[in-house]
DNA sequence: CACGACTTCGCACGATCGTGCTAAATTCGC
DNA sequence: GCGAATTTAGCACGATCGTGCGAAGTCGTG
């Protein structure tokens, strides 16, 4: 079953790419064999027999996505110092892909999170599995931030996390679907309220 | 064009009622004439030429999900006073279809939002007249809760809306993908706490 | 150059899609 | 009850889907 030569690896590493390109416009129920074959002038049954079948492919395409994202964001925050400077890149850097033009950049795990909320299966697995590793890292590194004496020793660190994972998802259906220009600025400013009452005490209903 | 017959009225209520289950569930780009014909009983022809096309299938059914969702949220909400009351009363109720178990409650918007994000046509213009006629409807509350002296008066409302709507977008994703049982608390917390702040002045950063 | 392993293609299959067209079934006005 | 109008069914069409199967092409190794 392995890739043994490198061209296959070269052909497949190509199919995955224009895949997750087209699971980022369209939707990863909405990805065809036959499509990304007519993308890469090859044919049907050569994807097919690289990538072995439609489920296995949408998986592969999760999964390379996955890499790219904790490249892009979880790989450089964690160059900067535990606790709050971390956190705040992590966040930063996160909000920064939902507002981003570029459209092969959109989170497949958002869009994938209400495509597969009813459909069981491999695919609707692996998407849960990275879902839930993104939200332990960022679980992390707010508990260190309070560890850390930067937020709140008092701070409900579930619920802090819910409220980041439900930003990042609201700045990205503004951006993407109203195509709200002043996206940007209104994520920043709702992170930066976010921390601010997670820094000091809430106040008295 | 029209609909002479109370007959025809009555399979075109059917069709549309299974198809906006179907598209609650499935989403809405799978929404297929010849499932809901075979749900139905009915000939694929007999569906079709009822509805005129897949496209204005579609459109039907998001009329019909806004029908009952305002149904179901705003209008018992206006009943309320102006002001505080009624806009915690829309948020609330608002909330709880999101916790709610019956999946043929789940929001056709939300998840419409992210599926069409990319697709031009007249689906997606519906789906953001829909989205967008919500938003001036919590916009409108808010600005009376302000005007009453409920909530600060430098309240950012285009801010505030914003929030909610990504706290509702956030607690259906736990809720429907995560399937997190603590949701509930969760989604009413983080509004109790956007109230608090939205009372009294923002904490100094 | 030849051989063998591996990669890719051509083709076929059954299914299902949306949508016309025509005939049958049903309902309504009288 | 009968004729007219309307609603539903039957069937066909081209397209596209995922997936097998065997032949053709390509490559590394001797």
């Amino acid at each position: 079953m392995e890739t043994r030569s490198e061209r296959a690896e070269t052909t497949l590493a190509g199919i995955v790419d224009v895949a997750l390109a087209m699971a980022a416009t369209e939707g990863l129920e909405s990805l065809t064999i036959g499509e990304v074959a007519k993308r890469l002038g090859l044919s049907k049954s050569g994807v097919f027999s690289r990538v072995g079948s439609r489920e296995q492919l949408q998986v592969a395409v999760i999964l390379e996505f996955d890499r790219r994202f904790l490249q892009a964001v979880f790989v450089p925050a964690m160059r900067e110092p535990r606790g709050l400077p971390r956190l705040d890149a992590m966040m930063r850097r996160w909000l920064a892909r939902a507002t981003d033009t570029d459209r092969t950049l959109t989170c497949l795990y958002t869009a994938g999170a209400f495509e597969y909320d009813d459909r069981e299966g491999p695919v609707r697995d692996q998407l849960l599995d990275g879902v839930t590793r993104w939200r332990s890292a960022l679980r992390r590194s707010v508990l260190q931030a309070v560890e850390a004496g930067h937020l709140r020793a008092d701070l409900d660190v579930d619920q802090f996390v819910f409220e980041m994972d439900a930003l990042f998802t609201g700045l990205l259906r503004d951006a993407r679907f109203l195509r709200d220009p002043d996206v940007r600025s209104r994520g920043l400013k709702s992170w930066e309220r976010m921390l601010a009452t997670a820094r000091t005490p809430a106040p008295s209903t």
